[in-house]
DNA sequence: CAACTTTTGTGAAAATTATCACAAATAGCT
DNA sequence: AGCTATTTGTGATAATTTTCACAAAAGTTG
């Protein structure tokens, strides 16, 4: 049976979807219900909605009671990542297909493409997939298999296999770790046999990391330094002599 | 020169990002000048940000101001939809793994997943996908392959090899048109193979379609009503005798 | 440096939103 | 129906945000 009450999350839910926001009063003249009562039912339900100012705002979109400094040590070195970005995607050339690893690192790779190249992505995080349909002129290639929400990304064999079928001309690999002596690393072990698989396809790998990842080691090992053609940090690019 | 007062902004446009709101308080800290100072650059710069509710939100990902009525107008068979996934959800079992197409109508059917159900979810469409995620029992399964916007979903022969590995025991199908005759049908062809797989995999298929849907003929077939074990719609179950 | 303009800060008043307690209405059950 | 438990509405109060006027500070120009 479906409450009086579960009805109007799922009406609230629909009169979201399409805005972004939905004030208190219109949703309450909406639902013909008392203000207090749209209250209540955003409040018993955090995770699908938030309260901004009188306004009603899905949940995730917005997070206002992240405390600042939270959530700004969360993406600190934001500005890096996108100026480590912005050197790598000179190696973005028209027409070819260039593969996008997870993290947040990469995302900021997706707004660079620029809009009159048509290439073909390859990615398998949703986070990334979902950056990448903003832009017209990609073609996007999906690997699937079974979600991770530590890392936003899918993993499993038909992705692999998936690969095989394809042709990748540029390879953006990140990593939380690039230790000197062992190579990089990433915190997840499910990411290791995509980077891996990916690294031994495509016909030239780059290593895109802000400089905070330098020097440390993670419990996943993916590839020594030398499988990359270069290390791209927000510095500049260091070529890697190929092998 | 940049003025004091454009350096402000530029430093309110990074702090903004990587987060979605920043509050009045925190920013004026932030910057080392008053809230009221903060207000004043924010107001001269209604493209860029906008004010909601104490916070700082870039605009664009909000407009408060947008008339409700219009967003609303998107989908007008909304409701009938949102029911039909109410009568779907009921087949819905805890510990059973269940395949959502892709389309606007099943996306309802997510949010009517019991919290407490621990389910595997089997889909290839982006919006599908990105719901899913905000249910913290629900393990998804992705099908991947390239991308096509028209449906927000995934196609390729490494989704289908993926269905192989699975044991679905509900898959939720929708169609864009549903003839008495010739059956279901749907808009884009390459939805036809995933669907059909599904339905030659799965151990039961119910087909949920607004009343909208019923009598019409779209180019591209994928099923005779026979295959499902019931039809679906907002005035409830249609059971169908099986073959 | 003086006169002027622009920017910034402060505090009070107005408007809005949040919280709470209690009454009224509704649903469920025997 | 009669009882109980839950949900909903109302109004008062508290907290917060917004607006405004004016003073202080900083920047400009001759």
């Amino acid at each position: 049976m479906v409450s009086r009450k579960t009805a109007r999350i799922i009406q609230l839910a629909d009169a979201l979807s399409g805005r972004r926001v939905l004030h208190l009063r219109d949703a309450a003249a909406l639902l013909g219900v008392s203000e207090m009562t749209i209250r209540r039912d955003v409040a018993d339900n955090p995770g699908q909605f938030a309260f901004l100012g009188g306004h009603i705002v899905p949940a995730g979109e917005i997070e206002p009671d992240a405390p600042y400094e939270l959530a700004r040590e969360a993406d600190s070195h934001a500005t890096a990542k996108r100026e480590a970005c912005v050197q790598a995607a000179r190696h973005i050339r028209p027409d070819e297909t260039i593969f996008i690893d997870c993290g947040t690192t990469l995302e900021y790779l997706v707004e660079l493409i620029p809009e009159n190249y048509s290439i073909t992505a390859v990615c398998y995080s949703l986070n990334v997939a979902e950056k990448l349909t903003r832009k017209p002129n990609v073609r996007i290639v999906m690997l699937g298999g079974v979600y991770h929400p530590s890392s936003a990304s899918f993993s499993g064999n038909s992705g692999l296999e998936t690969l095989d079928s394809l042709g990748i001309n540029v390879a953006f690999l990140s990593a939380a770790g690039v230790d000197p002596g062992r190579g990089a690393t990433c915190v997840h072990f499910h990411e290791v046999s995509v980077k891996q698989k990916v690294i031994s396809l495509a016909r030239e790998s780059h290593l895109v990391v802000d400089l905070s990842k330098i020097g440390k080691l993670k419990p996943a090992f993916f590839a020594p330094i030398g499988v990359f053609r270069s290390i791209i940090t927000e510095e500049g690019e260091t070529q890697l002599p190929s092998l």
